[in-house]
Parts: C-alpha cells; sequence; structure tokens
DNA sequence: AATGGTACCAACCGCATTCTT
DNA sequence: GAAGAATGCGGTTGGTACCAT
C-alpha cells in the first residue's frame, strides 16, 4: 500500500544550487506549473529531491516574493505578528505580501530579535522584561525565555553547554542529556502537562464542536484543572554538572510561573461568569457579534500568557470609542492574578491582520501598564491608546 | 596579511499532518 | 481503515562575506 518513494535519496545531489539548475527548474515550472514535486526533478532532469525544489522555487526562484531589506513597517509587522503569533513564520508571512517564511524566520534570528533584547523588550510580547526573582542561586531567566509559542527550548548556546552535539544520530547520550530526560519523566508524571493538556482540549473542543461548553463547564473544568496541577520540585534532583544544575533550576523557575496561566485562564473565566448576567443589558440589545467567540487557543507562555478566539467579526459600534472591531487574542501580563479591572488597559492598534471586509485587531489586555508609560509611545501602531473601561468590560463580559 | 569573531541566509533535517493507494 | 509517501513547517546547520584586531 501506499505511495512510490518520490526519490531515491542516495542520488540526490545536495548543497548550493547551480544556475544551471535553477534555470532548469525555473522552465519546467513555467511549462508545467507546481505540484508534483515527486516527478517533478526527473522530468526537468535535475538531481534533486522533489522536497529540495519546492524549497528552493518557494524561498527563491519565484517570481513574486521580493528579496532584499525589509522596511521599518514590515518590521513593525513582524514584531507585533510574532508577539500575536510566536515562531509561527508560515502564518506571518502571510501578512508580508512576496516575503517568504524562511526570509522572515533568518531576518527574525539574525537582526530582531537581538535588536529587541538590545532593547530590553521581551520577544514574545513586545513588552519590557519584567524582572521576575528565581528562588534558586543561579541568574535570573528573563533573558533565557524561550521565544516560542508553548514549549521551553533548552537555552543551550547562552549558557555554555559544552556537552558534544549528539543530536543528528541520537545514539550517545550525555549524561547531562539522560539526566534532562529522567527530569522529563518526571514532569509527564507530575500530572502538570497533562493538566495543561486539559485546558487546551477545552478549547479544541471548543473550537471544533457546535456544542460549546458552557461558561459553568469552563469554570468547573478549570478549577479541577488548576487544583489538579502542582509543580514539580526540582530541589532533590542532583545534577551531574554545574551547567545542567543551572539548566534544570532554569525549567523549574519556568514551570513556577507557568502556574500564571492558570490564574490568567481563572481570571477569564471568572469574568465569563460575571459577565453572564450583565452582557444582555450591557449591549442592550445590539448584536455586536456575527459569530459566538470562542477560545480556540491557550499560550501558556508565563511572560504572556494568552487566550486566543477565533476570529469574531463586529459591527463598528466600538468604533467611536476605539479602534477595536473585533479580537481574537487577548494577552494577559505577568501578574494576569491581580485582576483588577480597573487597572486593566486597551492597547489597541489600526493593525489588521486579514480584511477583505472586515476587521480583525490583535488587542492585548495589559493589566500592569501605567498609562503614563504606554501613553509615551509614539509608535503608529500604538497611536490609539485609550483608556475605555466601559467598552472593556462590556467585551470582556460578552465574552 | 593573517586570524578570529560575527552576521547573514540558503539549504538541510526531522517531525507532524495530509493525502494517496 | 491502514500503511506509507507527499507535503508543509519550524529548527538548525554550514558556507560565505564582512569587519575588527
Amino acid at each position: 500500500m501506499g505511495r512510490t518513494p518520490c526519490c531515491n535519496h542516495k542520488q540526490m545531489k545536495k548543497g548550493a544550487w547551480t544556475v544551471e539548475e535553477d534555470q532548469k527548474l525555473i522552465t519546467y515550472i513555467q511549462t508545467h506549473g507546481t505540484g508534483s514535486w515527486r516527478t517533478m526533478p526527473q522530468k526537468a532532469g535535475l538531481q534533486r529531491c522533489g522536497k529540495s525544489c519546492r524549497l528552493r522555487w518557494f524561498n527563491y526562484l519565484r517570481p513574486d516574493i521580493k528579496r532584499g531589506h525589509l522596511s521599518e513597517e514590515e518590521e513593525q509587522t513582524i514584531i507585533r505578528l510574532h508577539a500575536a503569533l510566536g515562531n509561527r513564520w508560515s502564518s506571518i508571512a502571510k501578512h508580508l505580501p512576496m516575503r517568504t517564511d524562511n526570509e522572515i524566520k533568518n531576518y527574525w534570528n539574525s537582526y530582531l530579535k537581538k535588536q529587541l533584547d538590545i532593547k530590553g523588550l521581551d520577544t514574545f510580547s513586545t513588552k519590557p522584561i519584567c524582572t521576575v526573582s528565581s528562588s534558586s542561586d543561579s541568574e535570573p531567566i528573563t533573558t533565557q525565555k524561550s521565544k516560542s509559542n508553548d514549549m521551553y527550548m533548552v537555552p543551550s548556546k547562552n549558557i555554555g553547554f559544552h556537552e558534544p552535539n549528539t543530536n543528528q544520530q541520537g545514539s550517545s547520550k550525555s549524561e547531562s542529556s539522560q539526566l534532562l530526560n529522567k527530569v522529563a519523566k518526571k514532569i509527564v508524571g507530575s500530572g502538570y502537562l497533562d493538566a495543561v493538556k486539559s485546558l487546551q482540549l477545552i478549547a479544541g473542543n471548543n473550537s471544533n464542536d457546535d456544542n460549546i461548553v458552557t461558561k459553568n463547564e469552563l469554570e468547573s473544568k478549570s478549577d479541577s484543572i488548576i487544583k489538579q496541577s502542582h509543580v514539580p520540585n526540582f530541589s532533590t534532583i542532583s545534577s551531574h554538572s554545574s551547567t545542567s544544575a543551572q539548566l534544570l533550576n532554569k525549567m523549574a523557575t519556568s514551570l513556577c510561573q507557568k502556574s500564571h496561566v492558570h490564574e490568567a485562564a481563572r481570571a477569564m473565566f471568572s469574568k465569563l461568569m460575571e459577565g453572564d448576567a450583565k452582557s444582555e443589558a450591557s449591549t442592550d440589545g445590539l448584536n455586536l457579534f456575527e459569530d459566538e467567540p470562542k477560545i480556540t487557543r491557550i499560550i501558556d507562555s508565563p511572560s504572556s500568557p494568552t487566550l486566543t478566539f477565533n476570529e469574531v467579526l463586529t459591527h463598528s459600534c466600538f468604533l467611536d470609542n476605539w479602534q477595536c472591531f473585533s479580537s481574537n487574542y487577548i494577552s494577559f501580563g505577568n501578574c494576569a492574578a491581580s485582576g483588577d479591572e480597573s487597572s486593566v488597559m486597551i492597547r489597541s492598534s489600526s493593525f489588521c491582520i486579514e480584511s477583505p471586509n472586515n476587521y480583525s485587531t490583535l488587542c492585548f489586555l495589559d493589566e500592569n501598564a501605567p498609562a503614563a508609560s504606554v501613553a509615551d509611545k509614539s509608535d503608529d501602531y500604538f497611536n490609539e491608546i485609550l483608556m475605555c473601561e466601559d467598552e472593556i468590560s462590556k467585551y470582556i463580559q460578552y465574552l
């Protein structure tokens, strides 16, 4: 069963493409179009894997891509989209016409990330990095955060991790690797990851199923999940090296911080409950949303736990007060547990994700942002920074 | 001129998902 | 429905150019 293999990899050429190869690929695609990458190399007279041909075409040869320096506007777009989407380069690339995901990824890794680090900005949330005191003796973790959405990478480069590189074959494991595997087993055994998965499952069910989980169910489920989960204690684990110890301390600290997402979710669910009775009156019969908002994803980043909603299309009822027609990202600051609605500020921008006929706007609830510090920003994208508790509470209540 | 460090980026690799048989 | 290849995506590597010493 199944298909025949696409190519014999042993006979395939690797490395940089020559001008002749490029020309062959271009000529073939101009005649026959893209697709059927499996058979393309042979038909085009190329000793390349179909995968390699596809990559070469999409990232370099196709005519509808723009190469060269990214503009200021493109740069800002990447920063904001990365703050909302994380390392989903293909999704980010869709909002930057004529730019490839590979180019954006390279630009981010080689330039933008460093620029943001220099400026002292958290590359996930684009907010200033908060200083979180570590319970361990190791250095603060503030600069070691993963830039990924929902997982934590081992920051090998920055902590002097001198273990041999065994990831290519996976045959020989260092002592540190073995130790980390043991830790991973402990984490899995603790039930913490199950708790996170359960939370995400709720979100997943909510987005895929017409039978939406009721607010009461969400509240009770989130409660039980929060009660069940606990952060594993790494203090008794012995390490074989100081770097491993530092790494483990960082992991432990990171996991402790992860409990914030539960608080964030809990606060959100509480607001859902509170808003239940009030929402009808506050919307005053207006049909604000064309579709029911549903939680589709929970990004459990400790620096910026985020609840992602499906795209909610609204009429322009908010237009006079603030430029957020709809919101599908709600990102909490580091102290979501504070939950003081009066200090909640919305930073809304006129930045549209996709808007053939409707608008979708990124919208961050920044609970710790003092009014002055945000208002001082001169960034064009944040030129609509307004305190509007009534609108915020109305929106939250409806959600 | 030689050397070392850094930045850039094309290309590769592995994994997850989708598709075909 | 199962098996396995094709495809798409994100992480990483390695070659090259450039710059500082």
